[in-house]
DNA sequence: GGAATTGGAGAACGTTCGTTTCCAAATATG
DNA sequence: CATATTTGGAAACGAACGTTCTCCAATTCC
């Protein structure tokens, strides 16, 4: 697999990707089903056509926007986490990359995970598996970085971390959740600050 | 107003309020959009002619079944707390009552409140103004609970009543959104039994 | 009893949805 | 240069949507 040659036929005159980061814009404000094809096309800049010769159906751009939100959201948690300096700050830095996402204009445009798991992953088992491995996923770091800290001597030893982790996944999935309807960024930050005691 | 008096015409063959339970249970489980008038006109057994003599359009039951579902969880909830013997045992019964509805069965079915603020509220000013009204009154409610603890001698005085009321509400409707991928209910109650650690 | 009003049932409405089709443009291969 | 292959663009598709209309039965008011 040579990667500078080209496959024949016309190329693709727009990026995926690009594409992608306009139509999470899109599918985070409105949902999956209010999210028309039309609104689509407009917002990523494309004609039916090209859009239905990239991708297989409506399902298959959102679950590849889903993907890249993922990906994007996740290389931007792993940097952050690890500008800590011990456990309890990594775990610190988790609570405010969600708190920071969760008020003002990111908090309205909302959560792709949450929403997915709102809109979709009762009836559909794609939707599903991807809500489920990204929220094991965010309790399983969430429950490492407690461990380090307990570890490290930052964070108590007498919790635990399973259910303290589990504990931290539902704060910041609720306060996305509030995100929506606009609590401001005081607020957000007093309840990453009050959970953050249970570290003690 | 003479209650007894009927009104001129035939009278409704339905009880409103059933018919709204059924439609509670789809909206909740299937979302706004993906609920079709179809779908409804089935769960609560009535033709088009009826649902449309009965309210003005479908966002109009959509509101109905929201009041309706409000109205039947505040009743429950507040029946719960009215068991509790202190301020800690309210606030612990309070969050068990919707740790019991995060899982299973009513887990896989959601919270119309979080489904509203997910679907509707960016973009429905008359969605977004019941949920942050719903969102208030049970911040409001931990809050009060909270201080009855601490006068009472049964929740610590040295917490923030209010920061810590906005977390156990971050925790519930993040339990929400959890549930609808269904962790099971001792998962939900661990989160719980954490979550009280912080009126210690 | 007759007029007026409402509910129930189902057909029919126009619109919008997601998707497909068609053709010209662009590039690879021989 | 010829051919195969793919994309871009626009029009067009059938299906499903929310909603309205029509007709008749049921009920109340006068």
């Amino acid at each position: 697999m040579d990667a500078t040659t080209r496959p024949p036929g016309r190329p693709r005159q727009f990026e995926i990707d690009d594409a992608l980061d306009k139509a999470i814009v899109v599918f985070s404000e409105r949902g999956y089903y209010a999210a028309s094809i039309s609104e689509l096309k407009e917002a990523m800049g494309l004609t039916a056509g090209s859009l239905y010769k990239a991708f297989k159906d409506k399902k298959a751009i959102f679950l590849a926007a889903f993907d890249r939100y993922k990906q994007v959201r996740n290389a931007l948690l792993n940097q952050e986490i690890g500008a800590g300096c011990d456990g309890r700050d990594k775990v610190f830095r988790m609570l405010r990359f969600y708190a920071e996402a969760s008020h003002g204009e990111s908090g309205r445009r909302g959560c792709l995970v949450v929403g997915t798991a709102i809109e979709l992953a009762v009836y559909d088992a794609e939707a599903a598996e991807r809500v489920g491995r990204s929220m094991a996923r965010s309790e399983a770091l969430f429950d490492r970085l407690i461990r380090e800290g307990q570890a490290d001597g930052s964070i108590t030893k007498t919790i635990d971390a399973g259910a303290t982790a589990r504990l931290m996944l539902s704060v910041t999935q609720g306060l996305r959740v509030l995100g929506k309807t606009g609590p401001d960024r005081d607020r957000a930050f007093a309840v990453i600050d009050t959970a953050i005691k249970l570290l003690d």
